[in-house]
DNA sequence: GCACATTAGATTGTGTACAATACAATCAGA
DNA sequence: TCTGATTGTATTGTACACAATCTAATGTGC
Protein backbone atom coordinates (compact mmCIF):
# COMPACT_ATOMS: atom_id res chain seq x y z
CA UNK A 1 0.00 0.00 0.00
CA UNK A 2 3.31 2.87 -0.54
CA UNK A 3 1.41 5.16 -2.28
CA UNK A 4 3.68 7.68 -4.73
CA UNK A 5 4.23 10.68 -1.51
CA UNK A 6 4.09 8.30 1.46
CA UNK A 7 8.09 9.50 1.94
CA UNK A 8 6.29 13.22 1.64
CA UNK A 9 4.39 12.78 5.19
CA UNK A 10 5.98 14.61 8.29
CA UNK A 11 5.46 10.88 9.78
CA UNK A 12 7.69 9.18 7.17
CA UNK A 13 10.73 11.94 7.86
CA UNK A 14 13.76 11.06 9.51
CA UNK A 15 14.90 14.87 9.37
CA UNK A 16 11.63 16.30 11.42
CA UNK A 17 11.87 14.29 14.27
CA UNK A 18 15.81 15.88 14.35
CA UNK A 19 14.69 19.03 13.67
CA UNK A 20 11.65 18.78 16.44
CA UNK A 21 13.78 16.96 19.69
CA UNK A 22 17.03 19.67 18.67
CA UNK A 23 14.54 22.33 19.57
CA UNK A 24 12.56 20.46 22.43
CA UNK A 25 15.52 19.45 24.00
CA UNK A 26 17.26 23.16 23.64
CA UNK A 27 14.18 24.52 25.30
CA UNK A 28 14.45 22.35 28.49
CA UNK A 29 17.79 23.75 29.25
CA UNK A 30 16.49 27.42 28.91
CA UNK A 31 15.62 27.54 32.60
CA UNK A 32 18.52 26.32 33.57
CA UNK A 33 20.86 27.84 31.95
CA UNK A 34 19.46 31.23 32.83
CA UNK A 35 19.93 30.90 36.51
CA UNK A 36 23.94 31.81 35.42
CA UNK A 37 23.29 34.10 32.45
CA UNK A 38 23.89 32.13 29.40
CA UNK A 39 22.02 30.99 26.26
CA UNK A 40 22.03 27.59 24.54
CA UNK A 41 24.43 28.66 21.96
CA UNK A 42 26.64 30.83 24.51
CA UNK A 43 26.73 27.66 26.74
CA UNK A 44 28.25 25.41 24.21
CA UNK A 45 30.73 28.04 23.47
CA UNK A 46 31.99 28.31 27.08
CA UNK A 47 32.21 24.57 27.47
CA UNK A 48 34.91 24.80 24.43
CA UNK A 49 36.50 27.26 26.50
CA UNK A 50 36.65 25.30 29.77
CA UNK A 51 38.47 22.68 28.23
CA UNK A 52 40.73 24.57 26.38
CA UNK A 53 41.50 28.63 27.59
CA UNK A 54 42.07 29.75 24.54
CA UNK A 55 41.31 29.34 20.62
CA UNK A 56 40.65 31.47 17.40
CA UNK A 57 36.86 31.64 15.99
CA UNK A 58 37.86 29.55 13.29
CA UNK A 59 38.82 26.78 15.75
CA UNK A 60 35.40 27.65 18.28
CA UNK A 61 33.53 27.69 14.95
CA UNK A 62 35.19 23.88 13.68
CA UNK A 63 34.07 22.73 17.32
CA UNK A 64 30.64 23.91 16.82
CA UNK A 65 29.54 23.69 13.56
CA UNK A 66 29.26 27.53 13.19
CA UNK A 67 30.28 29.96 11.31
CA UNK A 68 31.45 33.29 11.89
CA UNK A 69 28.48 35.17 11.46
CA UNK A 70 26.99 33.58 13.92
CA UNK A 71 29.67 33.22 16.48
CA UNK A 72 31.21 37.13 16.29
CA UNK A 73 27.96 38.47 17.94
CA UNK A 74 27.73 35.48 20.71
CA UNK A 75 31.70 36.27 21.07
CA UNK A 76 30.68 39.72 21.60
CA UNK A 77 27.98 38.88 24.05
CA UNK A 78 30.01 36.57 26.27
CA UNK A 79 33.06 39.19 26.46
CA UNK A 80 30.39 41.92 27.62
CA UNK A 81 29.71 39.38 30.85
CA UNK A 82 33.17 39.30 31.08
CA UNK A 83 33.45 35.32 30.70
CA UNK A 84 36.10 36.15 27.64
CA UNK A 85 38.54 38.32 26.38
CA UNK A 86 38.95 38.74 22.70
CA UNK A 87 42.21 40.03 20.96
CA UNK A 88 43.73 39.79 18.16
CA UNK A 89 46.97 37.47 17.31
CA UNK A 90 50.39 39.24 17.81
CA UNK A 91 52.05 36.91 14.97
CA UNK A 92 49.27 37.23 13.07
CA UNK A 93 46.74 40.03 13.15
CA UNK A 94 43.78 38.43 11.24
CA UNK A 95 43.61 35.62 14.00
CA UNK A 96 41.09 36.84 17.53
CA UNK A 97 42.16 34.96 20.42
CA UNK A 98 39.07 34.67 22.32
CA UNK A 99 40.33 33.78 25.94
CA UNK A 100 38.32 32.64 29.38
CA UNK A 101 38.35 34.57 32.40
CA UNK A 102 38.64 34.21 35.40
CA UNK A 103 34.90 34.82 35.89
CA UNK A 104 34.50 32.67 33.06
CA UNK A 105 36.27 29.83 34.26
CA UNK A 106 34.46 29.95 37.75
CA UNK A 107 31.01 29.63 35.74
CA UNK A 108 31.94 25.81 35.07
CA UNK A 109 31.58 25.50 39.16
CA UNK A 110 27.58 26.46 38.75
CA UNK A 111 27.37 24.87 35.46
CA UNK A 112 28.47 21.57 36.38
CA UNK A 113 25.22 20.43 37.80
CA UNK A 114 22.86 21.05 34.54
CA UNK A 115 24.65 18.03 32.61
CA UNK A 116 23.06 15.53 35.55
CA UNK A 117 19.83 18.15 35.52
CA UNK A 118 19.12 17.63 32.13
CA UNK A 119 19.67 14.04 31.79
CA UNK A 120 16.53 13.48 33.87
CA UNK A 121 14.69 15.14 31.58
CA UNK A 122 15.64 12.34 28.83
CA UNK A 123 13.84 9.35 28.89
CA UNK A 124 16.21 7.29 27.72
CA UNK A 125 18.40 4.19 29.01
CA UNK A 126 21.95 4.68 29.24
CA UNK A 127 21.99 1.90 26.34
CA UNK A 128 19.90 3.84 24.24
CA UNK A 129 21.10 7.48 24.93
CA UNK A 130 24.50 5.58 23.62
CA UNK A 131 22.71 4.28 20.20
CA UNK A 132 21.84 7.80 19.81
CA UNK A 133 24.51 9.52 20.21
CA UNK A 134 26.70 6.93 17.88
CA UNK A 135 24.04 7.32 14.90
CA UNK A 136 24.24 11.16 15.40
CA UNK A 137 27.86 11.15 15.05
CA UNK A 138 27.71 8.50 12.17
CA UNK A 139 25.40 11.42 10.19
CA UNK A 140 27.57 14.16 11.81
CA UNK A 141 30.91 12.21 10.37
CA UNK A 142 29.17 12.16 6.83
CA UNK A 143 27.75 14.88 6.13
CA UNK A 144 30.37 17.33 7.36
CA UNK A 145 33.18 15.08 5.79
CA UNK B 1 39.38 8.11 35.53
CA UNK B 2 36.27 9.71 35.89
CA UNK B 3 36.51 13.13 36.89
CA UNK B 4 33.93 15.75 38.26
CA UNK B 5 33.65 18.01 35.05
CA UNK B 6 33.60 15.20 32.46
CA UNK B 7 29.87 15.45 31.87
CA UNK B 8 30.93 19.33 30.73
CA UNK B 9 33.03 18.11 27.88
CA UNK B 10 31.19 18.20 24.47
CA UNK B 11 32.48 15.06 23.33
CA UNK B 12 30.01 13.38 26.42
CA UNK B 13 27.16 15.82 25.82
CA UNK B 14 24.02 13.99 23.99
CA UNK B 15 22.06 17.28 23.15
CA UNK B 16 25.43 18.64 20.62
CA UNK B 17 25.36 16.09 18.61
CA UNK B 18 21.35 16.54 18.05
CA UNK B 19 21.81 19.88 17.61
CA UNK B 20 24.80 20.37 15.03
CA UNK B 21 23.28 17.30 13.60
CA UNK B 22 19.49 18.99 12.90
CA UNK B 23 20.79 21.90 11.82
CA UNK B 24 23.40 20.57 9.30
CA UNK B 25 20.79 18.02 8.06
CA UNK B 26 18.78 21.21 6.90
CA UNK B 27 21.31 22.91 5.85
CA UNK B 28 21.41 19.96 3.34
CA UNK B 29 18.06 20.54 2.45
CA UNK B 30 18.73 24.13 1.36
CA UNK B 31 19.81 23.76 -2.04
CA UNK B 32 17.25 21.27 -3.08
CA UNK B 33 14.48 23.69 -1.50
CA UNK B 34 15.56 26.16 -3.43
CA UNK B 35 14.54 24.52 -6.60
CA UNK B 36 10.95 25.34 -5.67
CA UNK B 37 11.38 28.53 -3.66
CA UNK B 38 10.66 27.08 -0.18
CA UNK B 39 13.03 27.38 3.42
CA UNK B 40 13.21 24.18 5.77
CA UNK B 41 10.53 25.71 7.51
CA UNK B 42 7.98 26.70 4.77
CA UNK B 43 8.44 22.77 3.55
CA UNK B 44 7.39 21.29 6.91
CA UNK B 45 4.47 23.08 7.06
CA UNK B 46 3.85 22.78 3.32
CA UNK B 47 4.20 18.71 3.96
CA UNK B 48 1.34 19.41 6.59
CA UNK B 49 -0.93 20.97 4.77
CA UNK B 50 -0.27 18.50 1.78
CA UNK B 51 -1.65 15.95 4.13
CA UNK B 52 -4.43 17.76 5.44
CA UNK B 53 -5.95 21.19 2.81
CA UNK B 54 -6.74 22.54 5.91
CA UNK B 55 -6.30 23.65 9.34
CA UNK B 56 -6.06 26.81 11.99
CA UNK B 57 -2.85 27.71 13.33
CA UNK B 58 -3.05 26.30 16.62
CA UNK B 59 -3.27 22.61 14.73
CA UNK B 60 -0.56 23.64 12.31
CA UNK B 61 2.04 24.21 15.18
CA UNK B 62 1.06 21.29 17.03
CA UNK B 63 1.71 18.92 14.08
CA UNK B 64 5.04 21.22 13.79
CA UNK B 65 5.91 21.95 17.38
CA UNK B 66 6.03 26.15 16.57
CA UNK B 67 3.83 28.56 18.09
CA UNK B 68 2.53 31.22 16.30
CA UNK B 69 5.18 34.17 16.63
CA UNK B 70 7.23 31.57 14.46
CA UNK B 71 4.16 30.64 12.37
CA UNK B 72 2.19 33.73 11.50
CA UNK B 73 5.52 35.42 9.46
CA UNK B 74 5.76 31.69 7.56
CA UNK B 75 2.18 31.56 6.82
CA UNK B 76 2.62 35.30 5.58
CA UNK B 77 5.21 34.36 2.95
CA UNK B 78 3.86 30.85 1.96
CA UNK B 79 0.39 33.21 1.45
CA UNK B 80 2.79 35.81 -0.18
CA UNK B 81 4.01 33.29 -2.48
CA UNK B 82 0.39 32.34 -3.57
CA UNK B 83 0.74 28.43 -1.95
CA UNK B 84 -1.67 28.78 0.67
CA UNK B 85 -4.64 31.24 1.63
CA UNK B 86 -5.56 32.77 5.38
CA UNK B 87 -9.23 33.47 6.13
CA UNK B 88 -10.99 33.83 9.39
CA UNK B 89 -12.81 31.25 10.64
CA UNK B 90 -17.13 31.80 10.35
CA UNK B 91 -17.85 30.02 12.94
CA UNK B 92 -14.99 31.85 15.32
CA UNK B 93 -13.32 34.33 14.42
CA UNK B 94 -10.61 33.76 16.50
CA UNK B 95 -9.69 30.81 14.12
CA UNK B 96 -7.48 31.99 11.43
CA UNK B 97 -7.84 28.88 8.66
CA UNK B 98 -5.36 28.37 6.85
CA UNK B 99 -6.35 27.00 3.33
CA UNK B 100 -3.78 25.21 0.64
CA UNK B 101 -4.17 26.75 -3.15
CA UNK B 102 -4.32 25.09 -6.11
CA UNK B 103 -0.73 26.04 -6.95
CA UNK B 104 0.45 24.56 -3.26
CA UNK B 105 -0.73 21.47 -3.72
CA UNK B 106 0.74 21.34 -7.66
CA UNK B 107 4.19 21.85 -5.44
CA UNK B 108 3.57 18.62 -3.86
CA UNK B 109 4.94 16.93 -7.51
CA UNK B 110 8.17 18.63 -7.40
CA UNK B 111 8.86 18.19 -4.25
CA UNK B 112 8.17 14.30 -4.43
CA UNK B 113 11.64 13.70 -5.08
CA UNK B 114 13.22 15.49 -2.39
CA UNK B 115 12.68 12.71 0.28
CA UNK B 116 14.92 10.34 -1.88
CA UNK B 117 18.08 12.99 -2.95
CA UNK B 118 18.68 13.31 1.11
CA UNK B 119 17.99 9.86 1.79
CA UNK B 120 21.37 9.19 -0.02
CA UNK B 121 22.82 11.76 1.80
CA UNK B 122 22.35 10.53 5.22
CA UNK B 123 24.81 7.55 5.91
CA UNK B 124 22.70 4.88 7.66
CA UNK B 125 21.09 1.73 7.00
CA UNK B 126 17.50 1.32 6.66
CA UNK B 127 17.75 -0.50 10.30
CA UNK B 128 19.63 2.13 11.87
CA UNK B 129 17.53 5.02 10.12
CA UNK B 130 14.60 3.53 12.11
CA UNK B 131 16.51 2.79 15.37
CA UNK B 132 16.99 6.54 15.15
CA UNK B 133 13.87 7.72 14.44
CA UNK B 134 12.76 5.64 17.48
CA UNK B 135 14.78 7.03 19.64
CA UNK B 136 13.93 10.67 18.36
CA UNK B 137 10.32 10.31 18.94
CA UNK B 138 10.71 8.43 21.94
CA UNK B 139 12.19 11.87 23.55
CA UNK B 140 9.68 13.71 21.95
CA UNK B 141 6.93 12.14 23.21
CA UNK B 142 8.46 12.76 26.95
CA UNK B 143 9.44 16.21 26.52
CA UNK B 144 6.37 17.30 25.02
CA UNK B 145 4.17 15.11 27.06
C1' DG C 1 59.35 43.90 -4.05
C1' DC C 2 54.90 43.86 -6.09
C1' DA C 3 50.50 42.26 -7.98
C1' DC C 4 47.33 38.64 -7.04
C1' DA C 5 45.36 35.04 -4.43
C1' DT C 6 44.20 33.40 0.04
C1' DT C 7 42.73 33.68 4.71
C1' DA C 8 40.26 35.15 9.11
C1' DG C 9 36.73 37.85 10.94
C1' DA C 10 33.13 41.19 10.60
C1' DT C 11 29.02 42.90 8.44
C1' DT C 12 24.57 42.67 6.09
C1' DG C 13 20.25 40.72 4.93
C1' DT C 14 16.78 37.17 5.38
C1' DG C 15 14.49 33.90 8.03
C1' DT C 16 13.56 31.54 11.87
C1' DA C 17 12.57 30.45 17.24
C1' DC C 18 10.38 31.67 21.32
C1' DA C 19 9.04 34.25 25.66
C1' DA C 20 6.19 37.87 26.83
C1' DT C 21 2.67 40.76 25.85
C1' DA C 22 -1.39 42.59 23.47
C1' DC C 23 -5.88 42.14 21.78
C1' DA C 24 -10.17 40.79 19.97
C1' DA C 25 -13.60 37.08 20.07
C1' DT C 26 -15.92 33.79 22.71
C1' DC C 27 -17.30 31.43 26.84
C1' DA C 28 -19.09 30.71 31.55
C1' DG C 29 -20.94 31.69 35.93
C1' DA C 30 -23.59 34.39 39.13
C1' DT D 1 -26.83 39.64 30.73
C1' DC D 2 -23.02 41.54 32.41
C1' DT D 3 -18.23 40.43 33.84
C1' DG D 4 -14.23 38.16 34.27
C1' DA D 5 -11.70 34.24 32.42
C1' DT D 6 -10.18 31.82 28.44
C1' DT D 7 -8.76 31.18 23.74
C1' DG D 8 -6.47 31.99 19.18
C1' DT D 9 -3.60 34.81 16.77
C1' DA D 10 -0.52 38.81 16.19
C1' DT D 11 3.21 41.72 17.75
C1' DT D 12 7.54 42.86 20.06
C1' DG D 13 12.09 42.03 21.56
C1' DT D 14 16.11 39.12 21.88
C1' DA D 15 19.04 35.74 20.01
C1' DC D 16 20.53 32.83 16.83
C1' DA D 17 21.84 30.65 11.85
C1' DC D 18 23.83 31.17 7.57
C1' DA D 19 24.78 32.81 2.71
C1' DA D 20 26.95 36.50 0.62
C1' DT D 21 29.90 40.16 0.76
C1' DC D 22 33.51 43.10 2.59
C1' DT D 23 37.99 44.23 4.55
C1' DA D 24 42.38 43.92 6.32
C1' DA D 25 46.37 40.95 6.90
C1' DT D 26 49.24 37.57 5.10
C1' DG D 27 51.18 34.48 1.66
C1' DT D 28 53.13 33.58 -3.32
C1' DG D 29 55.13 33.59 -7.62
C1' DC D 30 57.61 35.97 -10.66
Amino acid sequence: MTEKYDSLKLKNQLCFPLYACSKEVVRRYKPLLEEIDLTYTQYITMMVLWEKQEMNVKELGADLYLDSGTLTPVLKKLESKGFITRKRSQEDERNLIVHITREGAALKEQAAEIPDKMGGCVNLTSEEADQLYQLLYKILDRVTG
